[in-house]
RNA sequence: GCGCUCGUAGCUCAAUGGACAGAGCAACAGCCUUCUAAGCUGAAGGUUGAAGGUUCGAAUCCUUCCGGGCGCGCCA
């Protein structure tokens, strides 16, 4: 619809400045317009119509010339001019000039319900986008293996899999991939960590500084115990630390992978960091910056000049000692995403991460990809609260609250919800009683309540139906709040564009909230099944699944669940 | 100190450069013999941290300042 306007407008702009050219040579010739600084949109404010339009506003000065003698406001002038020019027949129940200088349009009721027909026609498919070939890989959550995912990750995990379901749903092909680091040094000190419970039992023995000191440890340490026979243990610790480290980053990335499961997300790869050892991209990519003279040795380590391509200084691929720096197979994990075809890399780090942004950058600039391919979001980090309170770990338990402690309170829906309901650029506090509530405190309830609600009126109105077949007439919709609904889903293709364009799933939760609740008060005023008028009730009805099948699509996208009853 | 980021109602947060800055929570007043009250209605709440600038028009863009968060290792 916005579309259809800005067409109607953009030509209704052209040919006013013809005829007012040729009504009168002496004033110039028709103005040139730059036609993208002019926007149709959305007023805030209903009293302002359907959509409006400020081109009048933003061309004011090329058509200076032709409204000279006009006294006062020359935007006020042209917007008059411009609203007697648009030619659209039947779209417009009115169009009408405010503030100053807005063309405000009101579209027909008609139009809407004509729109309304084709919502229907589409389903759940409204707002699909076509085809792009462009492919996206999104990496997101990534934790070490050398401990439990907590409750940022969490966050972490249900905004990468709505991006990537948003993404597709655009058209774009879209790969989901979780870097496992397990090479370098982490998994080292894992090993290490797992000797020291293995030989140090007791929950409140003092760990060493540089050893993990989370009570995690201790569990898996007691797990390797009962299920490796005892000789595993009794080779030397050169050879015992690297073995435990092994088998402890399997066991922890096990559990990763169950938690993310039963928080309903799949991945489509799990990339290995060692992989890029045995496979020589490191080393590849060291010898690209290296011939391309990106690269410099000093006290004996390898440098990558990052400060040429805007870091704030120099990075360390290879260190004094001969060890590779975790930078450097991110750099060759950068490049060889790239060299997988695809045109897009969105990184989702949390904010504690905030300057790899740059070295990254840096990197994939310095070895021939543009930029633009890389799109780092960092997001803010999660507070959880229990009734108000911080709820707080124990220095000894690891000082971070496992995620799996909120799944085993919560409903994915319901966290998922929680996390995706707020920008990723601010932090959140997340409120275990609000997420377990199930009332207005919990918007996911509100939502799927929506959901739920239509499908169990759309049963109870079969049978009525059934005595009076045919398909319904949606022209006996007249109600305010009808149109209003049909107007609504017609914004939804739009919102979903927004939210993947911004990377913002959060903009879609809003839309969704939005839209309950403009159902949920047209429920509360109209009757919508009566037997005693089966076919306005037929149209009731097929509204209000349209209304479903769309925030159902909107749910689904953001990784929920669309309920058929609420129990 | 430097870099990134945020500052909006009492609280938690929205708002593609647009008109009178919006929701929810909390607090207040109401609605269940009627399709699920997990819902709805009403009233109340603001100098968008401050000051300049750009613009017809700024919460939004630019500059400075104030205040919070994060980062600043040959750690990962």
């Amino acid at each position: 619809m916005k579309e259809k306007i800005k067409k109607a407008v953009t030509s209704a702009l052209l040919s006013l400045g013809k005829k007012l050219a040729e009504s009168d040579p002496s004033r110039g010739p028709a103005p040139v317009l730059r036609l993208e600084r002019f926007v149709v949109e959305k007023p805030a404010n209903p009293a302002f119509g359907h959509f409006s339009t400020n081109a009048a506003m933003v061309f004011s000065k090329d058509f200076a010339p032709f409204y000279a003698g006009v006294g006062g406001n020359k935007a006020l002038a042209l917007a008059a001019d411009l609203a007697k020019e648009m030619d659209a027949p039947g779209l417009f129940e009115a169009i009408e000039i405010k503030g100053p200088g807005f063309v405000n349009f009101r579209v027909a009721r008609e139009a809407w319900i004509e729109t309304l027909r084709e919502i229907i026609a589409a389903g759940a498919d409204y707002g699909k986008g076509e085809p792009t070939g462009k492919r996206i890989l999104v990496e997101f959550v990534s934790s070490n293996p050398t401990g439990p995912l907590h409750v940022g990750h969490g966050r972490g995990a249900a905004w990468g899999d709505a991006v990537a379901n948003i993404l597709a749903f655009l058209g774009n092909e879209v790969e989901r991939e979780y870097y496992v680091n397990d090479a370098g040094n982490q998994i080292n000190t894992l090993g290490r960590s797992l000797l020291f419970r293995l030989r140090n039992p007791a929950p409140d023995a003092e760990v060493p500084d540089g050893l993990y000191k989370g009570l995690y440890v201790l569990d898996l340490s007691g797990e390797l115990k009962n299920e490796l026979p005892p000789e595993f243990f009794e080779r030397p610790d050169g050879e015992l630390v690297p073995a435990l480290a092994e088998l402890g980053a399997e066991k922890i990335l096990a559990d990763m992978k169950g938690d993310l499961e039963h928080f309903g997300l799949r991945y489509d790869n799990w990339f290995s960091e060692k992989s890029l050892y045995a496979g020589g991209d490191v080393a590849r990519a060291i010898e690209t910056l290296k011939k391309n003279g990106h690269t410099y040795e000093r006290d004996g380590a390898l440098f990558f000049k990052s400060s040429d391509f805007g870091d704030d200084k120099d990075r360390v691929l290879v260190k004094s000692n001969g060890d590779h720096t975790y930078f450097a197979s991110d750099v060759a994990y950068h490049d060889n995403k790239l060299k997988r075809g695809h045109d897009l890399l969105i990184d989702l780090l949390g904010a504690d991460h905030g300057g790899y942004q740059a070295r990254v950058s840096a990197a994939i600039q310095a070895l021939g990809h543009p930029k633009e391919k890389l799109k780092v979001v960092l997001y803010q980090l999660v507070k959880l609260l229990r009734g108000g309170e911080t709820v707080k770990m124990s220095t000894r338990a690891g000082e971070f609250v496992p995620f799996k402690m909120v799944l085993d309170e919560v409903s994915p829906d319901a966290a998922r919800f929680l996390y995706l309901s707020q920008s990723h650029d601010s932090p959140i506090e997340f409120d275990l009683e609000a997420a377990k509530a199930k009332n207005r405190d919990n918007p996911v309830y509100y939502v799927q309540y929506l959901c739920a609600r239509i499908f169990q009126v759309a049963k109870k109105a079969e049978a009525i139906f059934e005595k009076h077949p045919g398909p319904a007439n949606l022209d006996l919709l007249r109600e305010k709040d009808e149109i209003d609904l049909a107007a609504r889903l017609e914004s939804f293709p739009e919102a979903v564009r927004n939210a993947g364009a911004g990377l913002s799933p959060h903009l879609l939760a809003s839309w969704l909230a939005e839209t309950a609740g403009m159902f949920h008060r047209y429920y509360g005023e109209h009757r919508m099944v009566d037997e005693n008028d089966p076919e306005l009730s037929k149209a009731r009805v097929r509204l209000a699944l349209a209304v479903r099948a769309i925030a159902g699509r909107g749910l689904s996208l953001l990784g929920m669940g669309v309920p058929e009853r609420m129990d």
